[in-house]
DNA sequence: CACGAGACCTGTTCGC
DNA sequence: TGCGAACAGGTCTCGT
């Protein structure tokens, strides 16, 4: 899925809006269509209508990987999973292929989430702290200093990969930016979480915190099929560079599979 | 607690 | 050309 800086794109694009793309904030919702049962998590169909419609959509927030839609008096939250996105569309547009959920706002233009593979989930909720309790700290969060992500690596015995990707320990960060901080911070991917030192988890900090600005700053990565016009892909140093020569020193970059998940690296620069 | 397998889904690319 | 396998930005549940 978009990870945090995709996130972060496509809620900066329906935040302050762009030539193609009016900001949505004040629009009114004004009409629901579900094309896709299961895309809605909660409420009920019928419920969520009734609850959303005539409702004005305020500020637009993210939390890790969850967008958050402010309404008058309850919040719209959005997980694109891995083949979410969502489309701003002007009255009288075709419903697209693979559109799951469609809010209709004023005028009839239109909100869309397209999702080809059918993982993403909506919900509207009146306390959304509350469903998203279980993320840990947001990688940019000041409060969280070199000292405090070194004490909670300390915490667990595990592969720091799959750590990273564990929401529960840190909110946002996905499958690639997990591969291209570890290969900036020179630390493999099976590195046990507490055998890194201070020193490693202040680096490792400091390159999860640059490749996710790197990504944000290009309006996040697009690949295969999914365009999200982001073009961070064009700027990978592991990920999806198998057998590419690394970037420092034109080792083959290789590929593994650690908790099921595709995973780049050096094996010169990234020692176990 | 840590970890692997399987599930949920569709589409593209790879290998024979 | 055709066809099945492998793979894809995520996360949940279950079994060991």
């Amino acid at each position: 899925m978009p990870e945090l800086p995709e996130v972060e794109s496509i809620r900066n694009k329906f935040r302050l809006g762009s030539d193609d793309n009016p900001s949505l904030i004040g629009k009114h919702i004004r009409g629901v269509e579900l094309l896709w049962a299961r895309t809605l998590e909660s409420p009920a169909p019928d419920e969520f209508s009734r609850r959303i419609v005539g409702q004005k959509i305020g500020e637009i927030g993210r939390r890790g990987k969850y967008l958050l839609f402010h309404l008058d008096d309850e919040t719209l939250v959005i997980h694109l999973r891995m083949s979410g996105d969502l489309f701003y569309e002007p009255a009288a547009t075709l419903v697209a292929k693979h559109h799951r959920l469609v809010l209709i706002l004023d005028n009839g233009e239109r909100l869309a989430f397209n999702d080809a593979r059918k993982f993403g989930r909506v919900w509207l909720v009146n306390d959304p702290a509350a469903m998203l309790a279980h993320l840990g700290p947001e990688p940019f969060d000041e409060a969280l200093t070199p000292e405090d992500f070194h004490q909670r690596l300390q915490q667990h015995h595990r592969q720091i990969k799959p750590l990273l990707l564990d929401q529960g320990f840190l909110a946002g960060v996905g499958n690639i930016y997990a591969d291209e901080g570890l290969y900036l911070a020179k630390i493999h991917p099976l590195t046990r979480s507490d055998a890194l030192t201070p020193e490693g988890a202040k680096r490792l900090l400091a390159s999860l915190r640059h490749v996710l600005n790197e990504g944000i700053r290009r309006n996040g990565a697009s690949i295969d099929w999914v365009y999200r016009g982001g073009d961070f892909q064009h700027h990978f140093q592991a990920y999806q560079r198998t057998g590419e020569p690394c970037n420092r020193c034109q080792t083959p970059i290789e590929r593994i599979v650690v908790g099921q998940r595709g995973t780049h690296f050096c094996p010169q620069c990234q020692r176990e």
